[in-house]
DNA sequence: CATAAATTCAAACGCTCGTATGATTAATAC
DNA sequence: GTATTAATCATACGAGCGTTTGAATTTATG
């Protein structure tokens, strides 16, 4: 209740007395990704942060609205940065068919260099990342739907061009496989074993690995129904 | 409090009047599977069974103790299968290393077969399987560690042998990758696009699907340090 | 400085949760 | 048939939940 204060006049990048608002989303992204988003109340959220009770219900309105405002800080920009660089991606190819494996990049380093930029959330939100697509809380589900849909959208097409004897259901799928490949992985990142050198904070090799692993799956053969007429 | 009786005498295969410990755990696994581990009350589970709301604690102490009866009853046999599976494998092989696809499918094969039988929860079970591995149930996952532990190390062992060329820590990536695949596959099974054939009842398809997929992924080369020395 | 608006705060409401209790009923054993 | 055990039931408890309220306090405005 005492280092806070409403509007800075100079918003110092990292300033101690962090806005309110700002304040209860850090901290609640960190309690979700931790705890997820049921067993985290908002006393827990207003307790941790050194911060009244009706705060949230002030600044958020309902607990859910925290939820889809904490996702939303964090997705807006991925999803933003994806597309662009599915844009430049495509500018480059030309007339021609877009590479593969450059598809796959622009989808997948974007929430790659989130998810280990110490800067944002990181440790934290890749947790929340990797659970996202798995909650069962149904508002979540449709907000997750509404931001992925223009992406799935630009992306399908990119792919169908890029791997045009793939049917579409099949690429429906192996985009799926890839995408829980990255999920997943996102969630264990911390459980590497002990022994093994870190890779954590390098993203060039996270994205090369996930690229590779996913650009070599799409184009694995099945023996059949999986190519066009 | 009607269609149950405790021991019969006769216990027919599918006869109506399930004994309770077995109802309250069908039940239990299609509400958790829907809504989530935290969203499902005991409550809602008795009711849902037509049963009193003493039946839980009295058959399995508390709510913790029947999620992990509920996991429990669907891990076990998916891990034996999974262990006798690469026993057959490797036997097969003899002295030489067993092959990558024969390995990942001793370990596919027998979620996707137990995640689309109708038999089982099948269509239930699946969105649960999907779902265990992300949530932040810290019982839950001492449980699913222990089941997972002796698989793991058992499949590293083959895996080792089966692509001689890779980092321990490569494969543990490339298997985690395939897991996250595999898993969010079945999350999203019944999200498959309209127009799209259904594969679902098809165990064959999915299998191969997912062993091409995840194959392909651990044969490919990435820049450095992924192989030994 | 006075006024208005924005924010913080303490307290409470109503509800649902998991669990415990003790009586009651059904099944089994002698 | 009676004693013993197993299972079901209605009810209650205490705790924690999300949300609301209205007063107190801080900030901004003129």
């Amino acid at each position: 209740m005492k280092t806070q204060s409403r509007q800075e006049k100079t918003p110092l990048p990292q300033s101690l007395p962090l806005e309110t608002r700002t304040c209860i989303l850090d901290v609640a992204e960190r309690l979700f990704a931790e705890h997820g988003l049921e067993r985290v109340s908002i006393r827990d959220i207003t307790q941790t942060a050194n911060l009244n009770l009706g705060a949230i219900n002030y600044h958020f309105g309902t607990k859910q609205q925290l939820i889809a405002a904490v996702f939303d800080r964090r997705l807006t920009p991925v999803a933003q940065e994806r597309l662009q660089m599915l844009d430049t991606v495509e500018k480059a190819a030309g007339a021609k068919a877009p590479k593969l494996k450059d598809v796959l990049e622009a989808f997948i380093r974007p929430a790659v260099q989130q998810a280990l930029d110490p800067e944002f959330g990181s440790a934290v939100f890749r947790k929340l990342m990797g659970r996202c697509l798995m909650e069962a809380n149904p508002e979540l589900e449709a907000l997750m739907h509404a931001h992925f849909e223009p992406l799935v959208r630009r992306f399908d097409a990119a792919l169908m061009r890029a791997m045009p004897k793939l049917t579409r259901e099949e690429l429906f799928w192996r985009m799926h496989l890839t995408i829980g490949a990255l999920h997943h992985s996102l969630l264990v990142l911390d459980k590497v074993p002990p022994g093994a050198p870190k890779i954590h904070a390098n993203v060039e090799d996270y994205v090369q690995r996930l690229v590779a692993f996913g650009a070599a799956g799409f184009r694995a053969s099945l023996p059949a129904k999986t190519r066009k007429s």
